[in-house]
RNA sequence: GGUGAGGUUCCCGAGCGGCCAAAGGGAACAGACUGUAAAUCUGUCGUCAACGACUUCGAAGGUUCGAAUCCUUCCCUCACCA
């Protein structure tokens, strides 16, 4: 069997090692128990946490133990790394309720049966240290001048940087140290911004228990113009149905841009690697093949066949001519409503795509919203059961929003 | 605690008594072109019962015919000093 460390190499995951060496050899000779940090600071997982799972995903399918860290603790301090400004404070009750829901979703990809895997909160060990003894016992061991030069604090040093933030480092290192404790875990693996953070772990384990543990960073999912991926006009795209729908989900990867797609394929897929080479590189129209591939294996992987074959389907009705559009994002309406006729300006404005009414009157006056397919020219005109077909209207924002009035 | 500089519409950032719903850029949205891609071009981008009205320039008061612009107090940020 291949070992994962080349896997993930080969994939396209790893940035930065500890120790490539020993790590690559390690990873090949015996089952190695490994931790990755989640701070639930908001109530669903979103892309650029799925990165990591996938990691997680190959590291367990190779006999690995992986330790989902939930950052109870941590998310009280907030992480500075890469950020311009503080984050704003969560309360107690809203970190316990998003750690409840982190908690749900990983259990939907990897195997906590057995033995196999362990989630743990490290609001268990962080919230009850004593204040002077955890800076005689951990404190000491870091030093401030070094701390400063660290790459993570670099624009908060310009930008201003609590007192608080800066002891975030200390109590993920002291997570690290805790894990090697309890589990003998002793491997920290993470997105790149984690870098900083994990090597003072590592210094930790050495400086305080004399003993040898390994770090690995992966690259954050970013696309050909070095954006953040995952974001969209309406926030994060999110990992919970009920925040983005499976067919906006999809939708995402569907048009994620000609040269992301392979990066895609090989980070957020199962998919072998020749299989992967071969999609990606595709050229011209023929890459639509390719993302509609990624949409799908992607949407599956998180939602499940049956989701990621509907929204497939509801696609391909929209785009194309075949398939059926059963799931594209929908919204209820009483029959009565259109007997007696409803302007066009609230029905959008009830059905979600549009925030304002003014910016449903400039979109009308732009000419981006069609009825059945038809083009509206007329803001003020008002939607009757004669613009009903089937039980539904079917409205279209600009060139791919699609929503459904259902008649009830 | 002292001194200095600041807080402007989603973000950056101009404006410093009327011509300001506020330049410019970015993001975003729509249109054209396309492949549900990119790039490019065009338009829009506070709200509303919309040729007008209303609410915005950290907060609250005040001066003025008139304030984002001046004054007072307060809150917050940054820098240097302590």
């Amino acid at each position: 069997m291949k070992n994962v460390y080349d896997v993930l190499t080969e994939r396209g995951y790893v940035e930065q090692a500890t120790h490539e060496d020993e790590i690559r050899e390690l990873l090949g000779k015996e089952p190695v128990t490994f931790y990755i940090g989640f701070d639930p600071t908001a109530d669903s997982l979103h892309v650029g946490h799925f990165i990591q799972v996938m990691v997680m995903m190959h590291m367990q399918q190779a006999g690995h133990r992986p330790i989902a860290l939930i950052g109870g603790g941590t998310a009280m301090v907030g992480d500075p790394s890469g950020r311009t400004d503080m984050r704003q404070m969560l309360t107690m009750e809203q970190i316990r309720k998003n750690s409840e829901s982190f908690k749900k979703q990983f259990s939907r990809f990897i195997d906590f049966g057995e033995g196999k895997a362990i989630m743990v909160n490290n609001a268990d060990w962080l919230l009850n240290l004593n204040y002077v003894e955890f800076l005689r016992d951990i404190g000491r061991h870091f030093s401030v001048n070094r701390m400063l030069a660290a790459e993570c604090f670099k624009n908060r040093l310009e930008k201003g940087l609590s007192f608080l933030e800066f002891n975030y480092m200390l109590m993920q290192s002291y997570d690290f140290l805790e894990l090697y404790r309890r589990f003998n875990c002793k491997l920290q693996l993470g997105g790149n911004d984690q870098w900083s953070n994990i090597i003072y772990g590592v210094d930790l384990i050495r400086r305080a228990d004399n003993a040898s543990s390994y770090g690995l960073t992966f690259k954050l999912l970013v696309n050909s113009e070095g954006n953040k991926m995952g974001k969209t006009q309406s926030g994060a795209v999110w990992l919970d149905p009920e925040k983005t729908t499976p067919y906006d989900f999809y939708q995402y990867w569907r048009n994620v841009d000609d040269r992301d797609v392979k990066n895609c394929l090989s980070l957020l897929t199962f998919m072998p690697m020749d299989e992967v080479n071969r999609l990606g590189s595709m050229q011209g129209s023929d890459i639509n093949h390719a993302k509609e591939v990624l949409a799908f294996e992607v949407t599956k992987l998180v939602h499940g066949e049956d989701e990621a074959d509907k929204a497939l389907s509801a696609a391909r009705a929209l785009f194309g001519n075949a398939g059926d559009s059963e799931s594209i994002p929908s919204t209820e309406f009483d029959r009565s409503v259109f007997d007696k006729g409803i302007d066009i300006i609230s029905l959008l404005s009830r059905t979600g795509l549009i925030a304002t009414n003014s910016e449903g009157r400039r979109l009308i006056q732009q000419g981006g919203v069609y009825m059945n397919d038809v083009q509206l020219t007329d803001f003020a005109m008002v939607v009757t059961s004669a613009d009903v077909k089937n039980g539904k209207i079917l409205i279209r924002k600009g060139k791919k929003v699609y929503h459904q009035a259902v008649v009830k």
